[in-house]
DNA sequence: CTCTTTATAGTCGGTAAGACCATAAAGAGA
DNA sequence: TCTCTTTATGGTCTTACCGACTATAAAGAG
């Protein structure tokens, strides 16, 4: 349970008792496809575990810190060459000191999301790697403690895109005022009003900016939307609240 | 720079490369003090940073979870016999690689509400350890990356106060909606309207319960005031927002 | 050509919040 | 004792916002 090492200490905390412990990050990647959120999520290959669904991760390397660990995974488990500009935010730490059967890991938890899905390459660590709806019974229980970090994850995403512009992060460089709603919608797994979605949005300085020009995209039905890009506001005031707001502790 | 037995790994993790890391947790612990708010804070006595004040905090035993330690350094440091009811929360994880010149240590941040100021105990293995008025310049620079530790609990009680019963916590187990008022007050640095935030927090379900009977507390100046206590509410629909909310980042 | 779908504009009513006023009830100081 | 100050509490008024709803525009599907 404990990595060799134990009793021994470096010069300067001779006076202290502590164990080395393992540390990992763990990430939760949504994304949205077809209208509802995904989640990526690898194939267990080995035990524990060995067959179940866990969230993509690995060890913090000794010159890294959490974050840019999470960065690199995240990297490698999505494929994207350039991660940079992706909205990557650390979540908690899991430090249960039984959350993992071999040995003490202690995992720091990010949430990520990711704009257009990209194919997940086979390779890498993993056994497999596939984006899954969430919440939807496409996957069984996860590995370790990991249905937690993802509920955990998708509180925090829930309620991100309620009080910050977090939602423009799901969304393509130029996005319709549409495609936003749907990024609501999907996390929220509630409907949105259109018109009165639009008036919020536009109400609220700096959370998009119209592209002038040539700015309609067509590709679905119904009238060419408007193109928009993310603004420069980052928090949202007043909060663009869930529709029937309810009960969300902290 | 590195904890010994690096070049070891535990059987299942043979095919990764992995460094144990010390694990501590650091604490914020924020109380009302003369209707100021302060922060419980260590004066080192060894280098590094010697002299320097510093969040109290230590290292994760091995049978402990990070909460747990957490729970175990709030009594330590504050004196405590029974922090079961206490608020503690966690913040975020520290893990730069430089973050503390002697070796390899990432961090599990708290952040703790404590009612009453009790005297702090001046044995233990810190140094001393005072309240002291948060953001009046009363302490130098924080050991450590403690400053930035200490800003990021900051934040989060200051927007924790906004969207949950938070604020209940920095009180004693019956309370006036003045003292209440007082610790919006002294967590955000700025002046409520009695009236308004009167209104607000009783038009809220679940925020604050009478306590009938003998509702009334003398104490100070001015018409007495009646008690309340904390109700079973979690979450605060619509959130209580700050007078001249602008710009606050998730 | 009509129907469906989506975007966009506008209206209406209810609620919440800030600013402000008024009264009540205590202590402080003359 | 009287007055002033301080705090609690109740109320009004006005503005802003939000949900519900209607209407129009502009595309594709059949």
């Amino acid at each position: 349970m404990c990595v060799p090492g134990y009793d021994k200490r470096p010069p300067g905390y001779d006076k202290y008792a502590f164990e080395p412990f393992a540390v990992t990050v763990d990430l939760a990647v949504f994304t949205i496809r077809d209208g509802a959120l995904r989640v990526l999520l690898v194939e267990r290959g080995q035990s524990p575990y060995a067959g179940q669904r866990a969230l993509p991760g690995g060890f913090v390397l000794p010159d890294e810190s959490a974050e840019t660990a999470a960065a690199r995974e995240l990297a490698e488990e999505t494929g994207l060459s350039d991660v940079t500009g992706l909205h990557l935010e650390q979540l908690r730490t899991y430090s249960d000191p039984d959350r993992d059967p071999r040995m003490r890991v202690v995992s720091v938890a990010f949430a990520a999301l990711v704009p257009d899905p990209p194919e997940v390459r086979g390779g890498g660590d993993a056994a497999r790697a596939d984006w899954l709806p969430y919440g939807t019974g496409a996957y069984g229980p996860l590995a370790f403690d990991h249905d937690r970090i993802l509920a955990d994850a998708h509180d925090r995403i829930g309620s991100g895109i309620e009080n910050t512009c977090l939602a423009t992060a799901f969304c393509p460089p130029e996005f319709t005022l549409g495609e936003l709603r749907g990024v609501y919608e999907a996390v929220w797994g509630a409907g949105l009003d259109p018109a009165n979605f639009r008036r919020k949005v536009l109400a609220t300085p700096g959370f998009v900016k119209p592209v002038h020009g040539a700015a309609r995209l067509t590709g679905g039905r119904g009238k060419p939307a408007a193109l928009y890009k993310a603004g420069p506001a980052t928090a949202l005031h007043p909060p663009l609240l869930r529709p029937t707001a309810e009960g969300r502790p902290s």
